[in-house]
DNA sequence: AATAACTGGTTAAGCGATTTACCGAAGAAG
DNA sequence: CTTCTTCGGTAAATCGCTTAACCAGTTATT
């Protein structure tokens, strides 16, 4: 391995020189620094990220704290992943995945000197994995929101996303609407902050409407989907559009719906939030989806932690995003008056 | 910070010692061990991975190298991403993930001495990430296989899979049956080597069987999808089932297939092959499919690399694992012959 | 009895950088 | 002609840990 030690010599000049040339961190004669950077380029040297590390007590690594689940929830939290991994490495950074969910394994990681920042998806209202970020005092950015939110944050801008959500289908002349999100299995409490943000956002909306609401929660899954469908034609039968805030039971929504008797969309118009286009497609129809902005989630919490971590603070600690609509084939015109 | 010269004091030894005890690297006696154990809980010790990874020059650090994009293929690959980093932090390892494309960054990364071993996805038949690697000199297992089967890998087990899926069709009384595969937009050459491998398992499977071959390579995507529906119904309309392999196509083939009048399963059956169960319920009609064992290949995959790291040799370099069957509503009884 | 082999521990030399304190020479100021 | 800065550079301490070499007592071996 070559050091820079090896540079220095072959420079002719001391190794502290080298690192003030490396890191521009002092002021080096123009043809001195030219002879260092001949003698990098002849070794090919690459500085010892480790070293630097214990030397600096800065690593450049942040850590990108998950629930410990084997599949992710949804495509969007998987891309939020990777492009945060994309914009730390652009910033000279590197992301490392920590699936945690119990809280003594998380005080081990965090105090183990490894990283300089965290990254917490999935945050819930109440979220202790927040406290115990707060206790370690490692700098922290959350992708979502707390109930304090004071803490930097980036999230979805939920009550924008509704409220075009809700203009889209009264556009189509619906007039009785319902929201379907996600119920948790444990009991909730601690559930992600977004499914109470989205059913005020949603209550809101159609309040300044003076409608009534209906509001069903069912699990993430193709057999909630049809629950749903189920106790929408059940309790709710004149309700003509649905706004759902559950990728996983979309599906099952819209084949639940067509087994009782209301195709999409010429019964039921039906609007997927924060879900991906991608997704949309799949559907038969086609969804129209308000596409989550999972890829900006993911650079602007990177990046507003490592803002945070240099000292740059005229990037805003608090971002909302709204979701882009995209139309598909499962918004129509509400069926005439029964 | 607490360091283990405290722990040392407070326990009235040599940090060497503690070192000793918490490494389990050499014999200490049992009331030494104990006073220094409580030593460390009292003061709340956790030794610093940088300055270990310094001096012993191993990080515990692993790089998941992938290609940069910002969505992923699929949930497929991102589930082994998920069970890889939880397969690494249960060996007491960090996985960090890596977006790479371009050559030099690689080596950049690679000789910065941050990461004790790679982990290589989506790996083509000739691939230049691998030579990289090799020339690195950085221990690594892939994720897939390149031409040469001599580097240490984990794989999807195509022929078996093909063969089952074959199998099974045949079982519902197909005769005439197609493959659709995966286009990549560049020029081939180097493709991911399951294109090839899943091409050949598949002409071997009919190929006892005597039965000409239709294969057809279309785009991952929806119009892909019904790009195929619409050349199997015009150059193969003997076809009475097909077998996919490309997991965002499958949506647009359903679809398209209907949409040329070919119902599934009445008039085609299908089975997607290496995607994930549920991607197969969002589907209307469910399809059977062959559920790609994610979670294992990423678990194989970093202790693979892991064993080599430690010199652990009785694990085999080579694992191929098969999908498995998971019916759903797309297969159905062959038509009866024109 | 002399020598060899453990046992349980210490000392100290790194690992490869960063960073503070210091130094000599050259130019500016008094 | 001093004295004060500035400039370009070096020496050496430090970061927190691992690990080879060594050492004083015991216990075995011959």
């Amino acid at each position: 391995m070559v050091t820079m030690r090896d540079v220095a010599e072959r420079a002719n000049v001391s190794i502290a020189t080298v690192s003030f040339v490396i890191n521009g961190t002092k002021r080096v004669a123009p043809e001195t620094r030219a002879r260092i950077e001949a003698a990098i380029e002849e070794l090919d040297y690459r500085r010892n990220v480790v070293a630097r590390a214990l030397a600096s007590s800065r690593t450049r690594i942040l850590a990108l704290l998950h629930p410990c689940r084997e599949a992710w929830p949804n495509a969007t939290a998987n891309q939020i992943v990777m492009s945060a991994a994309q914009g730390a490495r652009a910033r000279g950074y590197d992301l490392v995945l920590w699936p945690v969910n119990d809280d003594e394994q998380m005080s081990h990681l965090l105090a183990g000197g490894l990283v300089d920042g965290a990254l917490l998806m999935e945050v819930q209202l109440r979220d202790p994995r927040v406290d115990r970020l707060i206790a370690s005092r490692l700098p922290f950015a959350l992708i979502g929101r707390t109930e304090n939110e004071d803490l930097p944050f980036v999230d979805m801008d939920f009550a924008t996303t509704i409220d075009q959500a809700v203009e889209h289908l009264r556009s189509f002349g619906h007039r009785r609407m319902a929201l379907v999100t996600l119920r948790m299995k444990a009991p909730s409490g601690n559930e992600p902050g977004w499914i109470m943000r989205v059913k005020s956002a949603y209550l809101d909306a159609i309040g300044a409407l003076g409608e009534p609401a209906a509001v069903i929660a069912v699990e993430g899954t193709s057999a909630g989907g049809r629950e749903a469908a189920r106790r929408l034609s059940e309790d709710f039968p004149e309700v003509t559009a649905v706004i759902l805030v559950n990728e996983r039971a979309s599906a099952g929504l819209v084949k639940g719906s067509r087994a009782l008797g209301r195709a999409v969309p010429d019964d039921l118009s039906v609007i997927s939030a924060a879900t991906s286009a991608e997704f949309g497609e799949m559907i038969e129809p086609s969804l129209t989806v308000m596409a989550a902005p999972a890829a900006q989630l993911g650079h602007l919490g990177v990046n507003a932690l490592i803002d945070q971590l240099e000292g740059v603070q005229d990037a805003p600690p608090h971002t909302l995003i709204p979701c882009t609509l995209v139309p598909g084939q499962s918004v129509g015109p509400a069926p005439a008056r029964q």
